[in-house]
DNA sequence: ATAGATGCAAAGGGTTTGCACTTGA
DNA sequence: TCAAGTGCAAACCCTTTGCATCTAT
C-alpha cells in the first residue's frame, strides 16, 4: 500500500469531504462515484491500511459495525442520531472517571457514547 | 420458549453462578458442565428468548461482541479488563452529560466504558 | 399424544483472503 | 518492466435458521 491509485485516492476524498466518521459501506457507495468499478474489499483494505499508517482511527459503538474517522482531533467521544444512525464527533470529555473505577482496579482509558436525536432529525 | 428444559436451567444456571457480563461462547462453555450436549444454537436461542423475557439484558461494548447479563440493577456501566478481556458491572455514573451535547441536538441516553486492568490481573 | 425445544448442519451477513489481471513508478 | 494494488469470488467467523428428532406437559 504505497502507491498512489485512483481507489487510494478516492477513498481519502470521502473522508476529506464528509467529515464525520463513516462506515466500509458508506466509504464503498460514495466512493464509487469516484471509481465505478471500486471493490469492496479495496474500501476494506485500504481502510485498513489508512489506519496502520495513522491517517484514520476507528470509531467503535457498542454494538455497531466499527467506522473510522481521519485521526489528528483531540480527546473526544461521539454522539449517535438515534434516528439516522449518524455519528458525530463531539467536543469535551466527563473528565476523571477514577471515581467510578471499582477498588484494586487500574483505569487507563475510557470511552463515552451519547444517544439521542440530531440536530437535522430533530428539524424534521 | 415456555417450557423448562435441562438446557434453559443449565443456561440461566450459568449466569446466577457468574455474576459479570457473559458472552454466549461462555455460556456454553460453563453451560455444558451441566449439560454435555448442549448446542451453541440452543444457547443462542435461549438467552435471545431471555432477554426477550427481559430476564437478561445485552451489554454491547465497542467492537466486541455482545455479552448479556441479568437484568434487575440499576443504572450502571462497565470496565472491561484489558488483560483478560472480562467484563465487570460498575456502580456509579458521570451524571449529566447534557454539557457535552451539540447546540440542537437532544440527548436521550449515553453509555460510559472503562478500560484498564482488574484487580485480579493486578494481582497476577 | 403433540407442540415446543433441541442438536446438527447448512445458510446468512459482514470482513478477509487467494489469485489472475491491471497499473503506477 | 514488474511488483504493488485491484476486482472478483471463495473462504471465514459469528449468529441464525431448517429440519428431523426428542421431550415436557
Amino acid at each position: 500500500m504505497e502507491r498512489n491509485t485512483r481507489q487510494r485516492d478516492a477513498i481519502r476524498e470521502v473522508f476529506d469531504a464528509t467529515g464525520r466518521p463513516l462506515s466500509p459501506v458508506e466509504v464503498w457507495e460514495q466512493g464509487r462515484s469516484h471509481v465505478s468499478r471500486l471493490g469492496i474489499a479495496t474500501v476494506y483494505r485500504t481502510i485498513n491500511s489508512l489506519v496502520e499508517e495513522g491517517w484514520l482511527v476507528p470509531v467503535d459503538l457498542p454494538g455497531e459495525a466499527p467506522r473510522y474517522e481521519k485521526s489528528g482531533g483531540a480527546h473526544h467521544h461521539h454522539f449517535r442520531c438515534n434516528v439516522c444512525a449518524r455519528v458525530f464527533e463531539i467536543d469535551g470529555c466527563p473528565g476523571d472517571l477514577h471515581e467510578l473505577t471499582p477498588p484494586g482496579f487500574r483505569l487507563f482509558s475510557h470511552e463515552v457514547v451519547l444517544y439521542g436525536q440530531c440536530a437535522l432529525c430533530n428539524a424534521a
